[in-house]
RNA sequence: GUGCUUGUAGCUCAGUUGGAUAGAGCGUUUCCCUCCGAAGGAAAAGGCCGUGGGUUCGACUCCCGUCAAGCACACCA
């Protein structure tokens, strides 16, 4: 990288100097101290290095330190200038060829950083009940996880997604009684849920159980008749594990839809079934962090941290949500991986204390587990704010994406911070216009397919009706791609230096947007970079009559096409050729 | 009451780990197609970085207080 290859330099030259005694009273520097970052004003340079905090060491002023060091270093072809305490940087004609050259060279796999730490990762996200379908809410989590899984892996690490289904639990009961009375009403009782709002939460009333109640009636035939069409009389857990599958069939379906691949859904249930939960259970007593009040069994969370003990074993002997909770992080560092990450919606971060708790508790490295918290999502439709209440009003993920369609919903819900509640506008991720930032983007992708095709193809004039043979032919497009030669490069340079740096970036940004997990770093720099291209294709014609000039230039948009896929790709939003 | 998150341009948000004149998109105003996609571009206006202190040569950034918004504070899951 650029920016790497300036600290070097500059780094070096520190080495050097101080060993020359040239720094003053500076006897001694450690590396990364220092750091690159972007000048304020475009016209200093590419880049910049402050060297003010080496002022203090050295005892003699930033600028003299500025040019001691700039005095040290080989320039190749590279500007450097000293302003105040600031090195400026800014890259020469080699180092911008090259940055080309490396995408011709590593097409798909440009950005992808040659050496990391590669970790095993377990990806946690989405995670919800099986009792209804998905909310806009686990919109974000599905998108933002699912680019995260795209993006950990561009990098170099495993990942392995998976989805936690609470299948167990008191709420299965509650699908299974809500179902019931949606089959009595389907076989023609008078029957409603109760209107008394503290009996009504025992039920789900949404309208969704009806479809399933229809084909309850219409596939358990045979059951409906043993009981005489009483449903009362059927087994709860027969309707309850009708309606869950119905559930499950259908969130499968739409996380597809969505571009959403999860691994593996882990069943709450068989964690209790294959007895993990108890051992963990056992586990816990053994290590002596457990104690009895009022009939229950308590955990020394505190002990940890957290901000006071949690009841593990309720005074009824079954297990807390918090019991399995546990044991499903112990199963996943007991899988063998490096590391866990969570996405969680910040109305859990209650939760996150009393996990690291217990992973803590039971010996294992509470660092291995990163949860990442993310605040909600509020949906705003014709400017207004429509706060997501817990039933009423429920957009459903289903609703919004049949609305705005995958592409927008994916990129709208991945474009912010993880810390900030995001305003999803239905209306303006529908329009088509460069108010909405996804259709900017896939057009510059777009244009930059045109401006291919219309390289190679032949044109009739209109007036004449003569036929205009194509400015290049097929065969040099090709090897233009597949024998890309620097040189190319140069008779464009001075115009496509901003574009060309930008393309460069990408692959700080892929490290930084890695390294911190937050996703929303893509969805800016595609933007970036799409802003870059519709610029310089402004300024300058890419076919023209200067043969080697529509090479360069095309050079460089072949750049912008693969940078620009490559970043979708990872977001999964789709790259059209055409719009 | 306690904890977590957030207050930056009219709106939606960045701000690379404490540095140069605080940035971008939308919206507003003015320009730019005889020609590769104007679904674009160029430019202008717009700011006491919620607020009050502190640390520092230097603070949007770190610390303390305070105000406002969201979320959470179960032997529910």
């Amino acid at each position: 990288m650029i920016k790497d290859y300036f600290l070097d330099k500059v780094e070096d030259a520190v080495l050097k100097a101080v060993q020359d005694n040239k720094l003053g009273q500076m006897s001694e520097y450690k590396r990364e101290t220092l750091v690159v970052e972007r000048p304020k004003n475009p016209d200093f340079g590419d880049f910049a290095v402050n060297v003010s905090s080496l002022a203090r060491s050295a005892k003699i002023a930033p600028p003299a330190i500025a040019n001691a060091i700039v005095s040290e270093i080989d320039k190749d072809d590279n500007e450097y200038s000293v302003i105040g305490g600031f090195i400026n940087f800014k890259a020469g004609k080699n180092l911008l060829i090259n940055s080309i050259d490396e995408i011709f060279k590593k097409r798909e796999n440009y950005g992808r950083p040659e050496n990391i730490k590669k970790e095993n990762i377990i990806l946690e996200y989405v995670s919800a009940n099986p009792t209804g379908p998905f909310h806009i809410g686990h919109g974000r989590w599905a998108a933002m996880g699912s680019v995260l899984a795209n993006l950990l892996k561009f990098y170099g690490h495993d990942v392995y997604q998976e989805f936690y289904i609470n299948d167990a639990g008191s709420q299965i009961q509650k699908l299974g009684n809500s179902l019931a009375i949606r089959i009595r009403q389907e076989l023609g009782e008078d029957i409603d849920f109760p209107s008394d709002e503290v009996e009504r939460k025992n039920y789900y009333p949404g309208d969704y159980l009806i479809p399933v109640a229809k084909k309850f009636v219409k596939e358990q035939n045979n059951i409906l008749q043993s009981v005489h069409n009483d449903v009362t009389k059927i087994d709860v857990k027969t309707l309850s594990d009708f309606a869950k599958n119905e559930m499950e069939k259908l969130q499968k379906e739409l996380l597809e839809h969505f571009r959403v691949h999860f691994d593996n859904f882990y069943s709450e249930l068989t964690l209790h079934k294959s007895g993990k939960v108890d051992e963990c259970v056992n586990k816990l007593k053994e290590s002596g962090k457990i104690y009895k009040k009022d009939g229950a069994d308590w955990f020394r969370s505190s002990d940890y941290g957290d901000d006071q003990d949690r009841v593990i074993k309720k005074a009824d002997g079954s297990n807390t949500y918090l019991t399995a909770d546990i044991a499903y992080h112990i199963d996943k560092l007991e899988r063998g991986f490096d590391r866990m990450i969570n996405i969680w919606g910040a109305d859990h971060h209650g939760y996150v204390a009393r996990v690291r708790a217990s992973i803590e508790a039971l010996g294992y490295n509470p660092d291995k587990l990163e949860i990442l918290l993310g605040q909600l999502v509020n949906l705003v439709i014709n400017g207004n704010e429509v706060r997501m209440g817990k039933r009423k009003n429920m957009v459903t993920l289903d609703d919004l994406i049949e609305e705005v369609g995958v592409d927008a919903t994916r990129f709208w819900m991945s474009m912010r911070n993880i810390d900030t509640t995001l305003d999803f506008d239905i209306e303006l991720a529908k329009t088509k216009s460069d108010e909405n930032p996804v259709f900017y983007v896939q057009y510059a992708h777009a244009r930059a397919c045109s401006i291919l095709r219309n390289a190679v193809e032949n044109k009739v004039d209109t007036e004449t009706g003569k036929s205009v043979p194509a400015p290049l032919a097929e065969a040099e497009l090709a090897e233009l791609k597949n024998n890309y030669k620097k040189e190319y490069l140069l008779p464009t340079l001075d115009t496509a230096r901003k574009l060309v740096l930008k393309l460069e970036e990408f692959k700080s940004m892929i490290k930084m947007s890695a390294e911190t997990r937050q996703v929303y770093t893509i969805c800016r720099y595609v933007q970036e970079l799409a802003s870059e291209f519709h610029s310089f294709y402004n300024a300058n014609r890419v076919i023209s009559d200067d043969r080697e000039l529509m090479k360069s230039r095309l050079a460089l948009v072949l750049s912008v096409k693969q940078v620009l896929k490559n970043a979708l790709d990872i977001l999964a939003v789709t790259a059209p050729e055409r719009m």
